[in-house]
DNA sequence: CGTGTAAGGAATTCTGACACG
DNA sequence: CGTGTAAGGAATTCTGACACG
């Protein structure tokens, strides 16, 4: 059976059932993807389809959006973490590189 | 945050997404519906919701129906399968109950 | 029984633009 | 900057029916 994490982050949702789970309006949703804060997958047709996580990330945007940030904040923020996780992720692989080699000598 | 298992059940996935997942055609999935197999939701509009879990149920159903089980036998299982459940689910209830209340006494 | 298909219509989504500010 | 809206078109989905078997 599929890691049931998977779905979250499968792209299958049509920009009306996100609509009525995060409450935005479509433009606003629409716009947010122009301002590069999510990234939906594309039917061959055009239609844009989303995953839980981007309706997460979506939430989070509205209520920044509320608080007065602006989306070139956000999306500054978003840029910034991701860098940090990159890190970490780089520094957790070396850990793991070094536990099954590192300390090992000759 | 909500329970991420949630999302498994949500019925947020149109019917060509589903074609795609499972290779099933529409309109063996639409048949599967009037069997009373699967039971997506629908929109104001009349289209159809599928959750994950109805994504999983339609691919064992796939497989059934290769093996020559009919639409008839599959839901007879089903049908068995659920009470089973709800027998099993009665007496958990019944041994929390018991666990909370039923061994003590005055 | 289970599935393909053509038919016509309806619901949904898309883009680019104008508007306000 | 962020969002609403009317406009026209395109992609998607729906139902009921005929067909084969």
């Amino acid at each position: 059976m599929a890691n049931e994490a998977s779905y979250k982050h499968k792209k299958v949702i049509n920009i009306g059932v996100v609509k009525e789970l995060t409450g935005l309006s479509q433009r606003q949703i629409r716009y947010y993807e122009e301002r590069k804060l999510i990234f939906p997958d594309r039917t061959s047709g055009g239609i844009r389809k989303y995953s839980f996580t981007d309706i997460e990330i979506l939430m989070d945007i509205a209520n920044k959006i509320e608080e007065g940030v602006q989306t070139r904040e956000i999306r500054q923020e978003m840029v910034r973490k991701q860098s940090v996780n990159n890190e970490q992720h780089r520094k957790m692989i070396q850990g793991q590189i070094n536990a099954h080699f590192g300390i090992r000598r000759k």
